[in-house]
DNA sequence: GCGACAG
DNA sequence: ATCTTGTCGC
């Protein structure tokens, strides 16, 4: 596929985002899900952990290891990583109540960034944790755990910079299906009660490159 | 035209 | 994303 190609698929997808949310206030799952990459860029492991939203602990997981599927093109970021975790979401043995995705929603340049593009695929209540931003404007919260300055783009508001620690740099909160803003924030402060990133990121991304390193030295 | 640009 | 030297802080 060619980038004009993704360009088109996204803007074909983007209706199908659900905006109106809620989605859920009391989750009883939460999965977090990322992907690793080789020195070389050549092989990529992506990791999908199922957490009991109470006690925060994993309680289900599962990785697809391959090939990227694209390069890697800022607003095109979901082509790269989307087979390998649906090969993994696949694998688990139960179906989450919410996706926390490593990347945007709909901050993204065409509103469609990879926690939309994989809540559109599966159907899934999807938002998106970013670390640094991709589009948009803000000014800097208050340094309190749980303050917030929205995030705009183009006349949109499209997140929320949002302080997850005190004193800590911020993260960059999306939507991405099936979620209203207000409860993405609610969900990931209650996914950080001790960390700057969700506790579904953090064990995502221990396993995926786990299942890396598995991969490239056997024994 | 120039710089920016999720992971 | 990954590599990589040094530095700050708990």
């Amino acid at each position: 596929m060619t980038e004009e190609q993704a360009v088109v698929v996204q803007e074909e997808l983007r209706p199908l985002v659900d905006l109106v949310g809620p989605g859920p206030s009391a989750p009883a799952t939460v999965a977090g899900l990322d992907v690793a990459y080789s020195p070389g860029g050549d092989l990529l492991a992506a990791a999908v952990t199922v957490l009991d939203a109470r006690t925060l602990t994993v309680v289900d997981s599962a990785v697809g290891v391959g090939r990227p599927a694209f390069g890697y093109v800022p607003g095109l970021f979901a082509f790269r990583e989307l087979p390998a975790l649906l090969t993994a979401l696949n694998r688990l043995t139960t179906v989450p109540d919410l996706l926390v995705c490593d990347g945007h929603g709909l901050a993204h340049p065409r509103r469609f960034g990879l926690a939309c593009h994989l809540g559109v695929v599966t159907g899934l209540p999807a938002i998106g944790v970013g670390k640094t931003p991709l589009v948009g404007t803000w000014d800097p919260p208050p340094v309190e755990r749980g303050a917030w300055s929205p995030l705009r783009d183009g006349g949109d508001v499209v997140g929320r910079v949002l302080r997850t620690r005190d004193g800590v740099k911020p993260v960059f909160v999306s939507v991405g299906h099936r979620m209203s803003l207000a409860n993405a924030t609610a969900q990931v402060l209650a996914l950080t009660p001790r960390f700057r990133l969700p506790e579904t990121t953090r064990t995502a991304d221990r396993l995926c490159r786990d299942a890396l390193s598995r991969t490239e030295h056997p024994d």
